[in-house]
DNA sequence: CGTATTTGACCGGCGC
DNA sequence: GCGCCGGTCAAATACG
């Protein structure tokens, strides 16, 4: 494997509420703490097509449910790996190939409990090289590599590819 | 031995 | 109502 560069092509996040209009620089550093909006390439300045999912749940709650904000943010990075390390650990408990690639998606977990953050990583069948990662939800628990910078995620990322990875 | 991943089954929404 | 499509579950398996 040749080394892997991981390139952010723009960061959308979508807000589900209009209330949430002042959050939206802060859902970045939420999930992402360690890169800042500088290294966040806007998407007018990238020009590269982004994903916003903005999802609201209409479904009649009888549960007296909260209005869950839909927190999903959909972004493009350029890598070889499929999963990319920012700080919290995520299980897979799905994958399913989508027909509009050629490439399975697949579907993760934070393993934290009470931390019901999903997120699903698909790959371009036209750009391969291209990984579009979806979050949804919102991280109760700080990260766990808090110490880790993404400088360090990238050394890691090239030892874990460097030591033998799909 | 405990935990994460794999993988087919299952299920619900939606369009025809 | 039925079948496709997308998302999740869960049992088996892999792996440290």
């Amino acid at each position: 494997m040749e080394h892997n560069q991981i390139r952010f092509f723009g960061l959308s996040p979508s807000l589900a509420s209009p209330n949430f209009s002042s959050s939206t620089a802060s859902s970045i550093p939420q999930l992402f703490p360690h890169v800042h909006s500088s290294n966040a390439v806007p998407m007018d300045k990238c020009g590269t097509s982004y994903s916003s999912v903005n999802k609201l749940k209409s479904i009649t709650k009888d549960s007296g449910d909260k209005e869950t904000k839909k927190h999903k943010i959909a972004f493009q990075t350029r890598s070889q790996v499929d999963v990319l390390d920012d700080g919290y650990r995520w299980r897979k408990y799905g994958q399913k190939t989508v027909k509009n690639s050629n490439f399975p998606r697949s579907y993760y977990k934070c393993t934290h409990q009470g931390c019901n953050v999903k997120k699903q990583v698909q790959r371009l069948s036209k750009d391969e090289e291209i990984v579009v990662t979806t979050y949804e939800g919102i991280h109760i628990h700080p990260t766990e590599n808090s110490d880790e910078t993404f400088e360090h995620i990238l050394s890691h990322m090239r030892k874990t590819v460097k030591d033998g990875i799909k």
